[in-house]
DNA sequence: TTGAAAATTCAACGATCGTTGAATACTAGT
DNA sequence: ACTAGTATTCAACGATCGTTGAATTTTCAA
């Protein structure tokens, strides 16, 4: 009805985001994502089957479009190197470039999600097994491609490595304002041209110390 | 009463330290927890103000020992090198070690406390706030001394180090069990040993990187 | 224009939430 | 034995929780 711009299923997914990646699952009611969606709460009953099936639908929603994208850009990476194998910052750049050029984007549209999925990930209660549903295949296509660029690594750095990777990364999503807080406005959890000049080149580094000790 | 091991109090901090680091503080209830403490509810109301006074508790119960103990390890590195400046590794080492060497006890004393400590610090509503708060004096001092150990380093690279730094700490300190399930058991979150000798390298190699482009 | 399906509203259920006041039990020092 | 204070139990409050069934409105093809 009222500022009805999107189709109410759409609106109800993108209160529940907003809301699940401030204050967590537990932290939102359904009456305040319908409150913050425009509509009655029974309605959140009528599109979803309940709480925990609209929070399922808010990660489904937009994890394939993710992983396409990511698996496209390592694609490309290999393309471009037909005969040896991409340098590390280049695998990692693939995994990380398409994620900041999405939040870089100047409305909020994936914002939230990725907020989400840094609390997720560092839950223990649902961290593993969720994270394990939803980004499995790509992480172990992205370390194949890691172990043909380091090929005398072993495999416990490789895997310790990607660990490293993915905390660093998530609580880059997490934008929690810490960083500009400690460095007094020098450093901003926004500022994903900075992130990408920088992560990539860090992260590159730790993987060649682990891998040729 | 019955298994009063600790005073209550005591006991109650024990639960709710647990509950909260599993579930998230909206997550549990005040009844959950006093079940959980062989207590009646309204107890907690007795020893604390607030279910928020709980939490508050909760986090100030041990903050002072870990930056007691983390100064206390930068200040021995620094003493050993009385003229020189001593290396990032070493600082990082202070960093992490006496977290990684609490989690190593048998009792699992600290483990509850830390997984709650990777939640908030991933938390966009709370994560800059309480870090903040908690561990900002603690935190500018290893900045400082990492900024000694590289010199000719750009400040937001060092900020920005220091992010992805406590980005992969704080994924270990979570214990999902994701790269369990990642790595086919190769590599175990509890492992303790294994990230020790891993953690400082890879970071240290790549606050380098950053700081000597 | 009619009628069926889709979308929305309204009212309510039992359960649990955080919190409190008053009554009871326990533990000291005198 | 008495008492003062500390610790614990019991019962309950109003609010909100997730969820549902039935009634109502809207949509749109025939």
């Amino acid at each position: 009805m009222a500022t009805a711009q999107h189709p109410t299923r759409e609106r109800i997914l993108d209160a529940a985001e907003e809301l699940f990646a401030s204050k967590g699952y537990e932290g939102v009611s359904v009456r305040q994502i319908m409150r913050k969606a425009n509509a009655d709460v029974s309605l959140a009953y009528y599109h979803f089957k309940s709480k925990q099936d609209l929070f399922d639908q808010v990660m489904l929603r937009r994890v394939e479009h993710l992983n396409a994208i990511r698996l496209k850009a390592l694609e490309a990476v290999e393309e471009r190197h037909p005969d040896d194998a991409p340098s590390v910052e280049e695998i990692i750049d693939a995994f990380t470039h398409p994620l900041l050029d999405l939040l870089a984007q100047e409305h909020d549209e994936w914002k939230y999600y990725f907020q989400l999925i840094a609390q997720i990930n560092n839950s223990p209660e649902w961290g593993g097994e969720l994270m394990t549903r939803y980004f499995d295949p790509l992480v172990r296509r992205f370390i194949e491609a890691l172990r043909k660029a380091l090929p005398d690594c072993d495999e416990r750095d490789l895997f310790w490595s990607y660990h490293f990777l993915s905390g660093a990364l998530t609580l880059t999503f997490a934008e929690t304002k810490r960083i500009d807080n400690l460095s007094g406005g020098v450093c901003q959890s926004s500022d994903m041209a900075s992130i990408n000049e920088r992560m990539p080149a860090f992260l590159a580094a730790g993987f060649r110390a682990l891998c040729s000790r």
